[in-house]
DNA sequence: TAGAAGGATCTAA
DNA sequence: TTAGATCCTTCTA
């Protein structure tokens, strides 16, 4: 059933390769967890009390539900007609089916009618199988999405390997949190995201009996995600020349335009790869400085496709960012400095 | 001279 | 409609 979710053909292989999708396949294999995790936690997220939830997550509680809505609609694309046949041999499971309609978002909803359209059968496969990809895409777009979103409100990155004690702390008590499930915090105490990544099911089991399935699925969606960036952006990559190597989830990854805020940010969160274009010059006041105005410009124009970018047409850009509110020169104006009007 | 500031206009989504 | 891109003028360090 995951299959469809995991071999994303339209992004990870625009050439259509078919080593590359069984390569997919084989990385992106969620366990059977993973998968009865997005069933059962449907219904929790159709009866969220928002007004229940702590303030500090609520922004990611309202989107973490798209992403299993759109798993969803996207295995309701492949699945459809078994789920049909089960619903008319259970009434009792055609319920859920019909709660399980996609939303009404037309854009969103590449599942062509090509019964009226007179397509050949192999047509309408073909049809089809464009169909789901565009939905596979799209459903990897709000997955990486939304843990991104997570990311950063946790203020942790997305890859489990690279969590410290406190990032996995942090995790699990979100998790615990949005999926209302019973505090494991403690029985994974001193773990670091590699030691978690490194555990079985059933290691998370005897450490926590009551959840410790369920925390493993979510943590194996995360890591296949992870995974999933670190393609994307092995693809950008090549699509720049190799100059630099997006470890963030960009907006080719995820089918939404980048803004230049973020886009400054992800290079100022990168300090290992961009401090010499750009630093903080104070974190925690969401002050920065651009030190090679060039560079970042040059970064920018080839984020955006844009070969004539430079840092007078950036530098207006962000200038359009004081009446909105999000950048602002600091009261001690210098050059090339501005500051976040709301850090992170 | 490079950068800052901001007006005006165009473009793509 | 929005977010940038582009071009421009004026000012400042």
């Amino acid at each position: 059933m995951y299959s469809s979710f995991l071999q994303v053909p339209a992004m990870s292989n625009p050439t259509g390769g078919l080593s590359e999708d069984s390569v997919y396949g084989s990385r992106m294999g969620l366990t059977e967890s993973s998968l009865a995790i997005l069933e059962r936690d449907r219904g929790s997220v159709e009866t969220w009390d928002v007004e229940d939830t702590k303030p500090c997550v609520e922004s990611l509680q309202l989107s973490m539900p798209s992403l299993y809505l759109s798993c969803f609609d996207m295995l309701l694309t492949e699945d459809a007609a078994w789920l049909v046949k089960v619903s008319e041999a259970s009434p009792t499971l055609a319920m859920p089916m019909s709660r399980m309609e996609p939303r009404q978002e037309p854009e969103q909803c590449p599942v062509i009618d090509s019964q009226g359209q007179g397509l050949s059968p192999g047509l309408e496969g073909q049809e089809e199988e464009r169909s789901l990809e565009q939905v596979q895409s799209m459903v990897v777009g709000e997955v990486l999405k939304d843990i991104e979103t997570a990311c950063k409100l946790l203020n942790i990155t997305p890859d489990p390997i690279e969590w410290n004690t406190g990032n996995v702390q942090k995790w699990l008590l979100w998790t615990e949190h949005l999926y209302r499930l019973p505090q494991a915090g403690k029985a994974f105490q001193e773990l670091t995201g590699k030691d978690l990544c490194a555990m079985s099911e059933e290691e998370f089991r005897q450490r926590s009996p009551q959840c410790g399935d369920t925390l493993h699925a979510h943590l194996d969606i995360w890591k296949s995600a992870a995974w999933m960036k670190e393609r994307c952006s092995i693809g950008d990559t090549k699509v720049t020349g190799g100059e630099e190597l997006w470890s963030e989830a960009d907006s080719s990854c995820s089918g939404q335009p980048i803004h230049l805020w973020q886009f400054l940010r992800e290079l100022l969160l990168k300090p290992h790869n961009y401090g010499r274009c750009i630093r903080w010059l104070n974190k925690e006041k969401g002050i920065f400085k651009i030190e090679d105005s060039a560079h970042v410009a040059r970064l920018w124009g080839q984020r955006k496709n844009r070969p004539a970018m430079n840092y007078d047409k950036l530098s207006r850009s962000i200038r359009q960012y004081y009446k909105k509110g999000i950048i602002r020169k600091p009261d001690v104006s210098q050059r090339l400095v501005y500051q976040f009007v709301h850090p992170v």
